[in-house]
DNA sequence: AACAATATCACAAACGTTTGTGTAAATGGG
DNA sequence: CCCATTTACACAAACGTTTGTGATATTGTT
């Protein structure tokens, strides 16, 4: 049905080499007027090459995968923006895959089809492979990237906050506006990155002499029920006077238990929380916030990709900020 | 590099085309002994079949193309839910695209990328189409649906809401609140779907023999900003005691900014949005809404893509429900 | 035991490109 | 005007599959 190149090297009298070698501008093999001979062809004729036999002679493809574990913090839209307009950028086509949450065998199946097609290389947005697919990913040899997770297996190339620091950064802040007793809620200590935060935390009431208690800590997975659940653990009565939530969603949940607790914020307690996106302007009082670099990360994500120097496995931190509004 | 069907046929001491007959189960082409040899070869040499290859010989693909407008409305994460979900049960891929903020030149390369894919469909979701791409789109002969958009040109199939519906709806419950003076805020009138609602409102004002006045209504593009702005324009001593807002964040842009003002939602103002997702119950108070169906819309635009009968020019409505919380 | 029917497999063409190489025509220098 | 160089193009192989058809071996029927 549709027209291939060699209906267009029948219709411009030349031979489908020399077709494919003007679409493809390869300037030092043609003359202007055969050119535009085919180019006319080509265009009369609604022209659409066929991608899949380019990449089988070819034998790579334009295309990134980007799995995204579907486990939905709203921070993956400012990522996924930042991927698309480098992609553009550099003329390639994104493959977006939900990776189920965190479930091996979706991972597993996710991976599959993007090395199938032999994408030209992998970004994984928040997701946690299990490592029973570690193997499966490396074995492609396709080149990939982490963003916004850093793995146990150190081993990965990453692109995401440093998670250490901002447990560490968000405490030393709420100590130097006079906080003493200040808690830590919605993320799982068992998480790789949830630990890092708390070792922030920990460190950097260590270092200001500060004691802690176990029950100041809250687990969670950074939805905005952990903040309600979290809050009611702390109780109507609680002595802390901080909290720092793992999300922006935890900070509301905190915060709207907490006024129902006839709490006042930032009076009786002041919330920072982590991420920083729109949701910390658009509720009341305001959030403030460690502020992830979530755009940069996909720039810089899709920058290293197609960079060459990936060979070397290569990690980098994008920065954070505090960004203060009205919650502490 | 990677293992082709030829290198496990040789270990395997078959011919390719069995060898392919037995990866794809086709049963009556083979016996179990040779499959077994086939298949523990296949492991062994950690086969991953080429998609261009398959793609190319069976002239068509198993990938759905997801073009989605950037205009972050924060709807289109429940619409990708449902296709994804589909996605799975009928063992498809989907490649999301992000087609710019409804640019025409953007939309044309999207669209030129998916068709030469040669995808099995195309899922436009909440993209405003421009007429110069219409005959692309439609020259190309691949299925396509309109998620979450309706069309002025009518004879393309599309799933969403019935926008008049949404106006009219919002308005009569307003209405039979005992609100008479009711603001419509946050869209466009001279698009179609913001001028459909806009008839919804105007008709159920009409039918209910109530006056309106230019005033009340404000423009806007579904944004936060538009929401502040249409309050602002409302002015602290409006005459309003209730407003219909096109969107949840437009919602909490009047929310805010009449808690600015000091008017008191619902006890001055009354607020009824138009969406419902989470963020209307993460607010204080929580937003009543006219809730669409969004995961919906993803699922059977998924459902619609896959059978048959799209052939004919199919479109339908999912149902809308006014979600009570607290701000009417 | 002979023949038909069936089961199992191999051959080879085809899908639409890209690209190395061969070759004829055009161009240039002296 | 002759030879060397360059320009402009065509030929054909290759990429990794699928699938129609033909060939051989196996089974079944009488």
């Amino acid at each position: 049905m549709a027209a291939t190149i060699k209906d267009i090297a029948k219709m411009a009298g030349v031979s489908p080499a020399t077709v494919s070698r003007v679409l493809s501008n390869q300037r030092e093999f043609y003359s202007e007027k055969t050119a535009k001979k085919v180019r006319d062809a080509a265009k009369q004729l609604g022209y659409q090459r066929n991608t899949s036999a380019v990449e089988l002679v070819t034998r790579k493809s334009r295309v990134i995968a980007v799995l995204v574990s579907s486990t939905q913090t709203n921070f993956s839209n400012p990522i996924l923006n930042g991927i698309q307009q480098q992609a553009e950028a550099h003329n390639l086509s994104v493959m977006i895959i939900f990776a189920g949450e965190n479930k091996p065998e979706m991972q597993e199946k996710a991976l599959q089809t993007v090395i199938e097609r032999s994408v030209m290389g992998i970004l994984l947005v928040a997701v946690d492979l299990d490592p029973t697919n570690n193997a499966l990913l490396e074995s492609a040899n396709i080149p990939f990237i982490f963003i916004s997770m850093t793995m146990k297996n150190a081993n990965f190339p990453f692109i995401s906050s440093n998670d250490f620091d901002i447990g560490y950064q968000a405490t030393k802040y709420l100590i130097k506006k006079g906080h003493t007793k200040i808690g830590f809620a919605g993320t799982d200590l068992n998480s790789f990155v949830g630990n890092l935060r708390f070792e922030g935390y920990r460190d950097a009431m260590r270092d200001n002499q500060l004691a802690r208690k176990a029950e100041w800590v809250c687990g969670g997975h950074f939805t905005y029920e952990d903040g309600l659940k979290a809050m009611r653990q702390y109780g109507q009565k609680t002595e802390l006077t901080a909290v720092i939530a793992s999300s922006d969603l935890v900070g509301i949940g905190i915060l709207n238990q907490a006024n129902q607790y006839g709490i006042r914020v930032p009076g009786n307690l002041a919330i920072l929380t982590v991420d920083g996106t729109q949701l910390c302007d658009i509720v009341r009082p305001k959030l403030s916030s460690v502020t992830q670099s979530f755009f940069e990360m996909g720039v810089k994500g899709m920058d290293m990709l197609v960079s060459e120097s990936i060979k070397e496995f290569y990690s980098m931190y994008t920065p954070i900020n505090i960004v203060e509004r009205e919650s502490v």
